[in-house]
DNA sequence: CGCGACGTTGATTTGCCTCAACGATTGTGG
DNA sequence: CCACAATCGTTGAGGCAAATCAACGTCGCG
């Protein structure tokens, strides 16, 4: 589905360098992924939707949220270039998700529907590999944030953040970090004084 | 390496029921798992090793914890019969582990180790797929998790973890449970005791 | 039997939230 | 392009949730 036109560079330097696929192979995914233009505050999925993609990120910044029971936004994941998001849950369950997936920039995306990654599957199994690897990998990088977020003061995770995350705060307001720590922004603006004062 | 004499029912129908595979299907599983028995208060992984399995509870209960920064064990999983185990962090990228796991009970296993994992989606491609599932399902349910533990309160989250496990509380201690939950059991203590002059 | 592990309860402290007010910055409609 | 509104980050006062520390009764086990 996707014109020859289009410039595939990232995902494909992203897949060869997850498993290596032959030309033949990369021609099929190409022709299983859609292209999209997603402008500034413009929603991949809504809460009560189905997800039906899995997305990677050309270009642009990408937040993957849920409203909690007070009403706030609570930010589970923010996404740049060469990261893929969705929601996975409702993707493989086909049912409805309780996630917002909304861009913070005008992003570009490829992504893949659910029977026409099933289509990939089938034609390649190679493809199975590569996202049961992809898979394992977010799994690993989950359950470290599960364990941050249980153990560790909230000063760690906002270190943390900066370090290994170093791109994300020039491109998104410091109050959305707060949610995606799970304080309020005032409280983080409170942390940023007391470690300003001592020096970073 | 599985002896003909062993009972592999469990695993089995835990395994046709992710995906039906034939018998000679089944019959390259079974030679490429192993079986161990694991005594209460013994260890399948202590932080430091690299993790060389992953492991289907047949019998018994097991916990898989981290030591934090001032000592305490954290409990991130329980897991009790058809469970899977493991800390795939490092058994993907074969680097040591921080976690523990010991089992609560006098347990019964069947694990497989990296090499026969790989051996296993050569001979049989379609376990990618039965892994890829599996793994999608963990992490559905430890984004899940995240979310719990970010967004609901302890009481919440006690109640969920009853009702979601009703059969763990009556198989470890209460401190345990308070671990899980990421609170002190004094305070687990005290909310018992709110919930249950409020009737349950 | 006696010791250690467990669960409970109370007093105090601390981390983070809530609410409120205020400049600074952004953005938008006229 | 300006003016005004909205959004954002900061700061302070007060309150609540959960930790810490300590003491005590109970139970299981060596």
């Amino acid at each position: 589905m996707i014109d020859e036109a289009f410039d595939t560079s990232t995902i494909d330097s992203y897949v060869q360098h997850c498993l290596p696929f032959s030309d033949e192979e990369m021609k099929i995914f190409h022709s299983l992924l859609q292209y999209k233009i997603v402008k500034k505050k413009s929603f991949l999925l809504q809460q009560g939707e189905v997800c039906e993609f899995e997305a990677f990120i050309k270009k642009g910044c990408i937040k993957t949220y849920y409203i909690d029971d007070k009403g706030l936004e609570v930010i589970l994941y923010f996404a740049i270039e060469n990261w893929w998001i969705g929601d996975i849950e409702s993707f493989v369950s086909q049912a409805s998700s309780a996630l917002f997936i909304e861009a913070l920039e005008d992003s570009e995306i490829f992504y893949i529907n659910y029977s026409n990654k099933e289509k990939l599957f089938k034609e390649v199994p190679k493809f199975e590999r590569m996202f049961r690897l992809m898979t394992q990998r977010a799994l690993s990088v989950i359950q470290h944030r599960l364990i941050d977020t249980i153990s560790k003061t909230t000063d760690e995770r906002y270190l943390n953040f900066l370090k290994r995350y170093p791109q994300i705060p020039q491109r998104v307001a410091q109050h959305q970090i707060a949610s995606y720590l799970g304080v309020t922004p005032e409280f983080l603006s409170k942390i940023r004084a007391k470690l300003a004062k001592h020096d970073i």
